[in-house]
DNA sequence: TTGCCAACCGGGCTGTCGGTCCGGATCGCA
DNA sequence: TGCGATCCGGACCGACAGCCCGGTTGGCAA
């Protein structure tokens, strides 16, 4: 049973997560933003920062979840075309794009998320697990033939954010043109994939 | 005008390769590999391994360099399947193909070198945009009507490195199964796409 | 063979950063 | 008002990339 969170420690919380926040929106490179830097923003000490989130990829995965929660929510129980009710094939580039869509809008936050930092990769978080899951779940119910569980991971692939960043700020590539590569492409491979039936 | 190494200088050079590779193969965790372990292990002081190559991102692109290359002139002068006379759409699907069985077979060295340090991204490196710029070409050759430069970036994705070693060391995917998903992926994409013509 | 100097060697040193520690302040309940 | 559990904060630690510089060595010229 853990005990009710204290309100001094409370404030603190929010104190570091909104500087946080301001700092990884405005910082130009992430990874170059310490824990110092954090602490000293939010006019905290670093101690502090780190009982109430461990360590930086506790602190990284609390904002990137504030900034998830909406689509979360309007993928697990909202209205088409992100909701349960939406053909699996539309669903899934609807989730694609809100995802890219969102990572887009939070650049340097998900660059930071998305960085092998300790012995993590991406790819154990729990967040990426779920998504993966459900796509797996919807490349099937959309009738592709292939291996649904690595086609899973090649459309996740396609929103990594280091990629997006890339393209986006170093390239200069418009939100737009990306949306539609992306929508693009996903179409290309669900559309093929069940033209083809299985094969065994 | 740059002078030759002197003899000293080469053979060190050749120890500190020698000895990373071989740190590289065993070690379960590259990033955990230090600089100095590198140089203890060459039997050579930090000082030189730096001056030879200037920088982890030096040393690790000198040694990445060594085991591509092969297939880089392959690719570049061989015969088919790799080689310039291949078509194009066939030519995409063996160089991805053999890009996977490489950093598959490099799982470790890959890992480290596609690692995000300092300011540079995978994609910034020159190796990348040699290939992303080869594959964006085949990919017109090959008659795909979409964005043919996104398109180069997704194929790429698909075999990048931390996503194969989670596949393959993680979860015990074998290699025939990520070939075989690897090749109907491009496949779908690339027929596909030039089953639909270019809207404009 | 010898002398000379530029190039090279090596490991100690610095700056940075994630993470820990603990003495002191604070909260909140009785 | 008293008291203990909780929390604060910044000094401290270990790890690591990269720099520095006194000492050493290779190789050319005389």
């Amino acid at each position: 049973m853990t005990r009710a969170e204290r309100s001094d420690a409370a404030r603190n919380r929010a104190a570091v997560l909104a500087a946080a926040d301001e700092l990884f929106a405005t910082v130009p490179e992430p990874a170059r933003l310490s824990m110092d830097d954090v602490a000293a923003a939010a006019g905290v000490g670093k101690g502090t920062l780190f009982r109430a989130f461990g360590n930086r990829a506790g602190l990284l995965q609390a904002l990137w979840q504030r900034r998830y929660e909406p689509l979360r929510y309007a993928i697990e129980s909202g209205p088409p075309p992100l909701g349960p009710e939406t053909d699996p094939r539309q669903r899934i580039a609807a989730i694609l794009d809100a995802i890219l869509v969102v990572k887009l809008d939070n650049r340097h936050l998900t660059l930071a998320v998305e960085e092998r930092s300790g012995g993590t990769s991406l790819y154990e978080q729990p967040q990426y697990q779920l998504v993966h899951q459900l796509l797996c779940d919807l490349v099937r119910a959309a009738g592709g033939g292939g291996d649904s569980e690595l086609l899973a991971h090649l459309l996740l692939a396609a929103v990594r954010a280091d990629l997006l960043n890339h393209l986006a700020s170093r390239r200069g590539i418009s939100r737009r043109r990306l949306r539609a590569a992306l929508a693009s492409a996903v179409d290309l491979v669900l559309e093929a994939a069940d033209a083809s039936p299985p094969s065994d």
